[in-house]
RNA sequence: GGGCCUGUAGCUCAGCUGGCUAGAGCGCACCCCUGAUAAGGGUGAGGUCACAGGUUCGAGUCCUGUCAGGCCCA
């Protein structure tokens, strides 16, 4: 290697001639590399990353894989969502995967990652339906048959999928996360749908999955259900009535207020009243009136009272008994002022208060109907009576919520709740079936709340009515009103007892998720998890869009329902042959082709008998799956079966908080019903990024990642996730990037600093060889294997924010401020060959190979380039790269205990070296440093070793200790004019110059 | 409204099972070096640990409540 003339010093002076370099510049050796100091980041990333793929650096991996010393290590990417560019939520998710992937495998571990992506679903299908209307092609399609229609939805859907897909990932890997990208899963793939389906056969199985109505959106005009992203909010005016319930039983209703005196005859305590003929008959408080009590309801849906079920109290409300007018009924009592004012009551009485939950299990009368329907055999014993429920809210209202299973969420989640059944009289297109009053029947449901006000009016229930302006909800095609009606849905039940298995879905989710089972990072995510899991209500499973996995369902024309483990297996089969488009392209005897009638013990038995003879008469399910069911069945369909069930449970599941309830609950519901094992044996969760004030992030920041690429490049975002504390929220601001910037380029500066030293070359690995225990280097390598056990231990357990910590602190402190300020010295002025640099040297390209690995998983373009520089690597070799090396863990070095102490002299020596600025004594190597040893621990070391760790020219130790003092060499010795450093030997030499021995020596001058 | 979480110097964060004058980095101020130079080094000033109660010999660390923020529900 050439050493060739550093830049000459003259040039950078200005016409002055200032400075000439020192009159011995060119006898040093002065650090040089190629290595930069500006990364160029944006150009040379990409760069990075077309030469790893030439080097197929993943496959050299997989190729090294079996043999691991710590074995596999399975991590399952959750799929994100394809659609639209990844953001500053995937950019953390991302970097964190990543981390894991490249610190396993570094540390030891065959790490496979596989990326995925969650393709089907509603986001998509809303995006490409208001396309299709902004062009006008739906119009089209309305045309077809519904089965085409679909399919040319569909293929719509799929193409944006695939394109969003293509997308994502390229901007993954522009942010350099490793992965098998030539084969990543797809949830629209053929063999993940069947093996979607499958997962479906085994709840099935269990005896889990089962039919139920629940309320849903329903747009009247396109007949359809709508999702909430599909709901626009206008104004609308309804009416507003305050309705009385006469209760059942008045006198339990007066026990439950307390009032249990005899039957008051009104005006016994007359005398003081005499106001009039209306006030005569007022009760007056802790009376028991002699007129049957009410309760009063309000709503603004009217047409929703032939389906009322229950009425609903908050049992930590206080509930008030009220005279009004003449009739006595029941409110909340912060109601009853607001109440009375807007039905204008013109006179109120409170007779007696109670809490809401004294009121629960009282009946009351339905004003239009004489007795509940006959629902099916569903048990009626609970309709019509109060129920408690923790919404009731006292905003509006009167404190106590009508309650209509078939027409509300809420009401739906009580009615469940209170064993009362879900009633729904209305029919798709709007109007009352049957079974509601004849002069309801057939009825559009907005036509009838006027005939339902004048009939409750007339029958004296109506307290007060108006018309009400507010917003409500309207179909976004159709800008129709939208209900909220109960149609047939697929659940799977989790508290249902598991056939073939034991227990119930809920509970065995709540054991496996109880300490010792799964483990959580953080751990409160167990806490989170297990309220969930609590609370959760039966998943409901099915959707009525066009843009996913069909439930493959069949109905008779008795309505009988074929959806058996087997009949479920047989379709998936063709599935996994022709993908789900078939559902829609064939007819249920051709969906059925795989399926034998006979041999399938679940088999409705109508059907059965019929003897292969029934599929023609069969119709399909329009029903598609929720895409959690998809997504949840990774664990299956992914990482099952790619590795024979070998992947099984996985190791670690990790992404945002949010799927606690999500995708962990998604899978692990299945999991634990089919294989009675969790999929995955940790969960680490991550928060989201929120602004630089903590509060969420708004869309239109313009954070996109292409323009943060360009400004700050991969290397340094992945640095300020790796800085983040991804517990909790993450902050994300331009300030916090230039941060994070900064403290890379003080990294980037080390290593080109201690690259610029050595030199490259390909031989140059490893071992630095024995170091003497008072040897500087021994001191560093001592603090290397100190900090790499750290940083080993922190991305092991996931606490990256530790690792980059120790890694920065070691980078500016150990490196930086203490061991390269001190050995610059030997490296430049040292003859080239003494053992004391080559020592040195030796341990500096130690340093920097241990270094460039331990950065490698979080700076990986930078650690690389690092790597290579060191390595001598030519650009086009792709085959040199850190990322299929391993951690050094620890080089042959056992530093003298007593270093501890030359570190504490150290720091008094730098404080001492500022109070002596006071005397003139600025610059460092004009002083020297007296150093108390009354332990004598330094004597054993080199004194020349002291003074450079602590930047001076002379350290002398003084057995009595005492402070560490200062001594001023400016009058002593003289300079030397090589090392700039003054001691006793510094001398006017034979060729004129001042130098020092060593110096003199160097340069071959007497 | 409920569950879980967060709130420590101007900024970003450490502070394990409660125990000496609460720590880093950045920024700031001052200084050194000019042979890591669109670099490197040193010193210093900054905190009623969100607020209010409580437990304790002692609390940033435990308990209760309030406020602010986040996620998930309702």
């Amino acid at each position: 290697m050439s050493t060739s003339n550093p830049a000459p010093a003259a040039s950078k002076g200005g016409g002055g001639g200032k400075r000439d370099g020192g009159r011995y510049s060119q006898t040093l050796h002065l650090p040089q590399t190629d290595f930069p100091m500006r990364a160029g980041l944006v150009e040379n990333e990409p760069a990075s990353l077309r030469r790893w793929e030439a080097g197929d650096v993943y496959g050299r991996l997989r190729a090294r894989g079996p043999g691991q010393p710590k074995g596999r290590f399975i991590f399952h990417d959750g799929p994100p969502y394809a659609n639209g560019s990844i953001h500053l939520g995937h950019l953390l998710n991302r970097c964190l995967k990543d981390f894991v992937v490249r610190t396993r495998e570094m540390a030891g571990y065959d790490c496979p990652f596989v990326p995925g992506w969650d393709c089907h679903g509603l986001p998509i299908e809303h995006k490409v339906m208001t396309e299709l209307v902004e062009s006008g092609r739906l119009n089209a399609l309305d045309g077809l048959g519904e089965d085409a229609r679909r399919l040319a939805i569909r293929r719509e859907c799929e193409a944006y999928a695939r394109k969003f897909q293509a997308l994502q990932a390229g901007q993954i890997q522009r942010l350099l996360c490793g992965g098998d990208y030539a084969h990543v899963y797809m949830t629209m793939h053929r063999a993940y749908e069947g093996a979607v389906l499958e997962t479906l056969a085994g709840l099935v199985e269990r005896g889990l999955v089962f039919r139920a109505l629940k309320p849903v959106h329903w747009s009247i005009a396109n007949e359809t259900a709508l999702a909430e992203a599909e709901l626009e909010y206008e104004d609308r005016d309804d009416p507003s009535v305050y309705v009385d319930f006469e209760a059942a039983d008045g006198v339990a209703v007066y026990d439950a207020f307390g009032l249990t005196g005899e039957f008051t005859t009104e005006g016994t305590e007359e005398e003081e009243g005499g106001e009039g003929d209306d006030a005569s008959s007022a009760p007056r408080p802790g009376q028991r009136p002699l007129t049957r009590p009410s309760f009063m309801i309000w709503t603004t849906t009217p047409w929703t009272l032939p389906a009322n079920m229950a009425i609903a109290v908050h049992p930590r409300f206080e509930y008030a008994l009220v005279w009004m007018d003449g009739t006595v009924t029941v409110l909340a009592a912060e109601a009853v002022e607001r109440v009375a004012k807007t039905v204008k009551a013109d006179r109120v009485v409170v007779l007696a208060t109670t809490m809401g939950d004294r009121l629960l299990g009282l009946r009351y009368r339905h004003p239009m109907r004489e007795a509940p329907v006959a629902l099916d055999g569903a048990d009626l014993s609970r309709v019509w009576t109060i129920v408690g429920a923790e919404y009731v809210t006292l905003e509006d209202g009167t404190g106590l919520v009508h309650t209509a299973p078939g027409h509300g969420a809420e009401d739906f989640h009580t009615g469940v709740r209170e064993g009362i059944p879900t009633y729904c009289p209305v029919l798709e297109n709007g109007t009352y079936d049957g079974t509601v009053p004849d002069w309801l029947r057939g009825l559009d449901v907005f036509k009838a709340n006027p005939l339902i006000v004048k009939r409750l009016t007339d029958s004296g229930h109506m307290v007060f009515h108006h018309e009400f302006r507010h917003s409500y909800p309207h179909d976004w095609r159709s800008k129709t009103p939208v209900i909220f009606r109960a149609t047939e849905q697929w659940f799977i039940g989790v508290d249902r007892p598991l056939k073939g298995a034991d227990g119930m879905l809920r509970n065995a989710a709540l054991r496996a998720v109880e300490p010792g089972g799964v483990r959580f990072v953080p751990e409160w995510g167990r806490n989170r998890m297990r309220g969930m899991l609590e609370s959760r209500p039966d998943w409901c499973i099915s959707r009525q869009r066009s843009w996913g996995l069909p439930i493959p369902a069949f109905f008779s024309a008795q309505g009988e329902c074929l959806m058996t483990a087997a009949s479920v297996r047989a379709v998936a089969r063709l599935v996994r042959e022709r993908g789900s488009d078939v559902w829609f392209e064939a007819g249920p005897e051709d969906l059925l082709a795989y399926y034998d009638a006979a041999a399938d013990p679940d088999c409705p038995p109508s059907l059965a008998e019929a003897r292969g003879q029934f599929r023609a008469s069969l119709t399909k399910s329009r029903d598609i799956l929720d895409v959690w069911f998809e997504s949840g069945s990774s664990w299956n369909a992914v990482m099952r079966e790619r590795s024979d069930g070998e992947d099984f449970p996985v190791d670690l599941y990790l992404e945002g908080s949010d799927q606690h309830r999500g995708w962990f609950q998604a899978s692990l519901l299945p999991s634990l019903a089919i294989t009675g094992r969790p999929p995955f044996k940790t969960l680490l969760t991550h928060g989201f990024i929120v602004d630089i004030d903590g509060h969420k992030l708004s869309k239109s920041k313009g954070h996109t990642i292409e323009a943060m690429f360009e400004k700050y490049g991969a290397d340094v975002l992945r640095w300020w996730v790796a800085a983040a504390p991804y517990e909790g929220d993450v902050k994300a601001d331009d300030t916090l990037f230039e941060f994070a910037s900064d403290s890379y380029r003080k990294v980037r500066n080390t290593l080109r600093f201690m690259l610029s030293n050595v030199g490259g070359d390909a031989s140059s690995a490893g071992d630095p060889g024995e170091m003497p225990a008072r040897s500087i280097d021994a001191w560093v390598l001592g603090e290397y294997n100190r900090v790499a056990a750290e940083v080993e231990r922190s991305y092991l357990e996931y606490d990256f924010k530790a690792a980059q910590q120790a890694l920065f602190t070691f980078c500016y402190e150990t490196l930086s401020a203490v061991y390269l300020a001190a050995v610059k010295d030997r490296l430049y002025c040292d003859a080239a060959d003494s053992a004391r640099r080559q020592r040195t040297l030796r341990t500096v390209r130690a340093l920097a190979d241990g270094l460039c690995r331990l950065l490698a998983p979080i700076l990986c373009h930078t650690a690389d380039e690092a790597f290579r520089t060191l390595r001598g690597a030519s650009a086009d070799d792709a085959e040199t790269c850190v990322h299929v090396e391993r951690f050094i863990m620890s080089f042959d070095a056992a530093p003298d205990p007593g270093w501890a102490r030359v570190m504490e002299v150290r720091e008094q020596g730098l404080a001492a070296l500022e109070r002596a600025k006071a005397d003139g004594i600025k610059n460092p190597l004009d002083a020297g440093l007296v150093l108390p040893d009354p332990e004598g621990v330094l004597a054993g070391f080199d004194p020349v070793d002291l003074a450079d760790v602590c930047g001076v020219s002379l350290a002398e130790l003084d057995p009595n200790g005492g402070e560490v003092r200062v001594r001023d060499l400016r009058e002593t010795y003289a300079r030397c004019e090589r090392s700039r450093r003054r001691g006793p030997d510094v001398r006017e030499r034979s060729d004129g110059g001042v130098l020092s021995d060593r110096d003199a020596a160097v340069i071959g001058v007497r």
